[in-house]
DNA sequence: TTCAATACATCAAACTCTTATGTATTATTT
DNA sequence: AAATAATACATAAGAGTTTGATGTATTGAA
């Protein structure tokens, strides 16, 4: 008799997910934990998200940076510079069509998650 | 007094999900449609989706084949011709290594949608 | 004083998807 | 009978995103 598991170990141990997943819903991370938070800048996003999701989502600042750019070039995002000391820091928050945006998006994540579960509950040959 | 109703209606009406957010989940549908069904052709995985999810996910033939010769190459999938007449079918079916990459990816997105949840679940200020 | 953490940013290469385009057969409509 | 739609494969240029590296600079800890 087995004293110890040896498999679906990757489920004990915090899974990283695939970068593949969090692709296309970056965007949604950002707008809503804007909308939660007022303000936040870059790295306090990625360490926010590391620690919320016990370092499962990782998210990169090649990948982060470049989308808060995007977004604020979208008119969906505004910046307030503020000094620490000598170092910079940039706040983003959202702007009205922000938040109506981050609304939209979380609400089309929850459908699409329940579409997925649809697609990926179904059995085989039930009938 | 309105007696219709004017906003929501994106998710009255079958909404089509971003195809952002499609991105990262392919290869988990191919896998686990081929897992439930044992073969499938290129054209018949297109159309069983899009009844499956009521048109709101539709995967394009020029997403589709390159994924499945991409799954092919990597030893997950088996391939059998087969006519029609006088067309071509290509069947495709998981190989051993198909099948636990099948439930290691359905596994991975159901976890990756609970980490999400709690993720854009959070309310501001709770405390 | 050296290393780690904080904080921004950019960029080439890699990867994936979109949107045609192409070929060919078969079924349906006009 | 002819035209159109559906079936069924496939590729490929361009677009969009992410990876992974690299860069600059400040501040805190060892």
């Amino acid at each position: 008799m087995k004293t110890y598991v040896s498999s679906y170990q990757k489920t004990e141990i915090e899974m990283i997910f695939s970068s593949e997943l969090i692709k296309g819903t970056l965007k949604t991370i950002v707008l809503k934990l804007l909308a939660d938070n007022k303000k936040m800048y870059g790295y306090e996003i990625t360490q926010t998200v590391k620690e919320l999701t016990k370092d499962r989502i990782q998210l990169t600042e090649g990948a982060l940076y470049p989308t808060l750019h995007a977004l604020e070039a979208d008119g969906l995002l505004t910046t307030e510079i503020e000094y620490i000391g000598k170092r910079v820091r940039k706040y983003y928050s959202l702007s009205p069509k922000g938040k109506s945006k981050a609304k939209e998006r979380v609400n089309e994540f929850t459908e699409f998650v329940e579409t997925m579960q649809s697609l990926l509950d179904i059995k085989p040959r039930l009938a």
